[in-house]
DNA sequence: CGTTTTTGACCGGCGC
DNA sequence: GCGCCGGTCAAAAACG
């Protein structure tokens, strides 16, 4: 049916030069002011992925030179992550729900009883989701190193775009934290580079310098906490910004408390990873990486 | 040979 | 109820 999932999936490798341009905008949830983007469709595709961003924010600023500014939603201080789980009527806030599957998922390993043809995972049980956020990234290459390791598990065309979304699942078997990549139809050196969950081990390393990368950070802090890291300066409501509100949707895989670490095995706090990430030289990584509104070329 | 990617099918939510 | 669409599964292929 959907085959035309393939088009043009631009390859990676074909222009390595160009991943050194590399500038990113962050759509976190509104905690800390979301940042708009250019087109009304990647409008539409961040707010899916954020939470709470105003379905009708009038103040979209785009300019013409392509500089994207943080805008103010209008609200205030609802840093509530409920409001992950878009428009359904479910009310409950994700704070101790791990999404979809109990930690291994349940692969077949498990007991599938044969009569099941269809992927019977489980029923009912109505799938909850983790506290997500995007980012863009200017980048000529789809999938952005951050230290950790995915495996991809689907691509699918989207809708009125040529261009595939492709989605990845760390490959930390405890680990539920989804990624999902798409490219912008308006702008294809742009990439919109979507978290879901919270990394619940170390990164695996970089094969350069082993540094934490702003997106390895953003994967495993999430935006509230992650945003007062990077824009320190430039978010105008960081007293708003009650960064408490993280710790409610920090779960760090939670349910893993296991010998793996648990919370030892968290990733450093943002504030520890700011002192000792400085990704100069990691332009083969993520590129140069600048804040929002600060873009380069 | 183990791991990752590809890709068609399936499932569930949502809008009409 | 139906169709669309996003998200996921899982078998097969590709890769190292």
């Amino acid at each position: 049916m959907e085959d035309k999932d393939r088009a043009a999936s631009s390859d990676p490798t074909a222009d390595a030069e160009f991943a050194g341009d590399t500038s990113w905008t962050l759509a976190a949830d509104d905690s800390d002011g979301a940042y708009l983007f250019p087109g009304d469709r990647e409008r539409s595709i961040l707010r899916e992925f954020v939470w709470n961003l105003e379905p009708d924010q009038p103040n979209r600023i785009g300019t013409d030179d392509g500089l994207w500014k943080p805008v103010q939603s209008s609200l205030t201080d609802s840093i509530e992550p409920v409001a992950a789980a878009p428009s359904r009527s479910n009310n409950q806030s994700i704070s101790s729900s791990s999404s979809e599957d109990p930690p291994e998922k349940s692969t077949v390993s498990d007991d599938k009883p044969p009569e099941i043809p269809s992927k019977g995972k489980n029923k009912g049980q109505k799938r909850i989701r983790q506290p997500r956020f995007a980012f863009m990234t200017k980048s000529e290459v789809d999938h952005l190193e951050d230290g950790y390791r995915w495996r991809k598990y689907g691509q699918k065309a989207v809708k009125n775009s040529p261009f595939p979304r492709s989605y990845y699942r760390c490959t930390n078997s405890k680990c539920t934290v989804k990624k999902r990549v798409e490219r912008s139809s308006e702008d294809p050196t742009i990439v919109i580079t979507t978290y879901e969950g919270q990394h619940c081990h170390h990164t695996v390393g970089f094969p350069r310098g082993g540094i934490i990368s702003h997106e390895a950070a953003f994967a495993s802090q999430l935006a509230p906490t992650m945003s007062q890291f990077y824009y320190p300066i430039q978010l105008p409501r960081d007293n708003n910004n009650n960064n408490n509100s993280f710790s409610s949707i920090s779960q760090p895989c939670q349910a893993y408390d296991d010998a793996e670490g648990g919370l030892s095995a968290m990733m450093p706090l943002p504030a520890d990873v700011s002192s000792q990430s400085q990704p100069s030289t990691d332009e083969g990584l993520l590129g140069d990486i600048v804040p929002p509104g600060m873009r380069i070329r």
